[in-house]
DNA sequence: AAATTATGGTGCGATAGCGAACAATGGGAT
DNA sequence: ATCCCATTGTTCGCTATCGCACCATAATTT
């Protein structure tokens, strides 16, 4: 297997390393084939590997009770697990998975804490991603107490199409039933809302993004505040 | 002015610092009573300062288009600012203000930066804390998504309680809903379910806490699990 | 003591989303 | 080509909460 380039990789986290940090990292990435609603990483249970997406993007979700809501994404711009590894817990009472399948570069927690401490660089722009994880988790707070369905949903499309190339997302409305906590018939309506205006254009299992801007002015404000956090703290890539 | 005492002080994550941590910020340690309402991070501007509470507590919320959501309570087992400044941001998108007043004890964000280059001891405690909060923050999501507004309540109540002296919260039904993002006619109803269920006493402008275990009945997990990674990460007072 | 303001209590129509059905449809399997 | 079933579309009554309005009561000021 040729070894990773830098350059050719497509997760821009990795790619805002510097390059001697990227070295410190590389020998022990290995690129692995994602399915989806593969577990990456367990609630509870001691974090063995961490992920760096380069197609595809996993769900961070609390289990509670009954159901488990989503409260962050991770698509190519970040590290799954990073929160709370680098924060110093072994564990969390959180879990990810993957919501649409791809590929990751997996790196064990041990060995990304020794590259970790040998370059305080390296700990710095992984810091800075969490910070902007934070963000993007408190923006679901306000996302569900402020906006309807319809609103949410918006949000989370708009997310999830800066994590994948092209305009089609595959996906049911079960699914992001699911993952918005509602049940799965006020997805439908609420897409058809959003395909009425010309938003968006849904087919079976596919839904296409036609018009971001419209999309926007659902959101209240909800999206692109983690994003921008995301180009001033990491790179505008 | 004496020189603060660890074993005085009244902030847990002060605490919970080794005698030499403590040490190294003792020095820029400045106690300050605060006021309802005062501001103490301001969204996207340079932080100078951070705050580690005495008694009384702040929230923090998100400011968005329409009115302020709250995604977080920090009192006296935490530090206001930590998350943005130990992330190697020096400003953050949400804003912190005291929701009860009190004291607090003041650092210069500077002298914070510098202690914890110093002691990466001291920069692993408080890293722990960030975790935390960023647990709390996440149940804070599944709060909204899945609690009607009697259980959100209810997880509020309880995280207030956390973090006073006796039983007596101080604080008007208008307060809470802002706070819960729900308006005020709702909170005076849910009150009014909780007291007939035994599980508080409302007087004007006072809510007293009844009943704990009945409380968390409500509040379906979604309070607990942050409390617990501190009582874990942190230490279990 | 009277006036004023802040706070809490209550009622009513409107709406979003739930829960639970059932119908229609498209695409893969045989 | 046909069948089957996962997926999507549609409907209906129900409940929580909103939005608004209005009144009651306590605290504060004069």
């Amino acid at each position: 297997m040729p070894q990773l380039q830098q350059a050719t990789v497509r997760n821009s986290l990795l790619k805002a390393l510097s390059p001697a940090d990227f070295a410190l990292l590389r020998p022990h990435l290995e690129p692995m084939t994602t399915q989806l609603r593969e577990g990456l990483i367990d609630a509870n249970q001691p974090i063995q590997e961490l992920y760096f997406p380069e197609v595809g993007f996993a769900s961070v979700v609390t289990a509670c009770t009954e159901g488990q809501i989503e409260v962050g994404l991770i698509g190519r711009e970040g590290l799954v697990g990073a929160a709370p590894v680098l924060l110093g817990s072994d564990r969390t009472p959180q879990q990810s998975f993957i919501q649409m399948s791809g590929e990751v570069l997996r790196i064990s927690a041990l060995e990304l804490r020794a590259a970790v401490r040998k370059s305080s660089k390296l700990q710095d722009v992984l810091l800075r991603y969490v910070h902007t994880l934070m963000v993007q988790i408190s923006m679901t707070v306000y996302a569900h107490a402020a906006l309807n369905l319809e609103g949410r949903l918006a949000r989370w499309l708009l997310m999830c199409h800066d994590r994948i190339d092209g305009d089609e997302l595959v996906l049911t409305h079960e699914f992001l039933s699911m993952m918005l906590g509602v049940q799965r018939a006020g997805v439908t309506l609420a897409l058809q809302n959003l395909e009425g205006a010309g938003r968006i254009k849904g087919r079976r299992k596919r839904v296409q993004i036609l018009d971001r801007s419209k999309l926007e002015q659902l959101v209240g404000g909800s999206y692109g505040v983690a994003e921008a956090e995301y180009a001033r703290l990491i790179g505008g890539a």
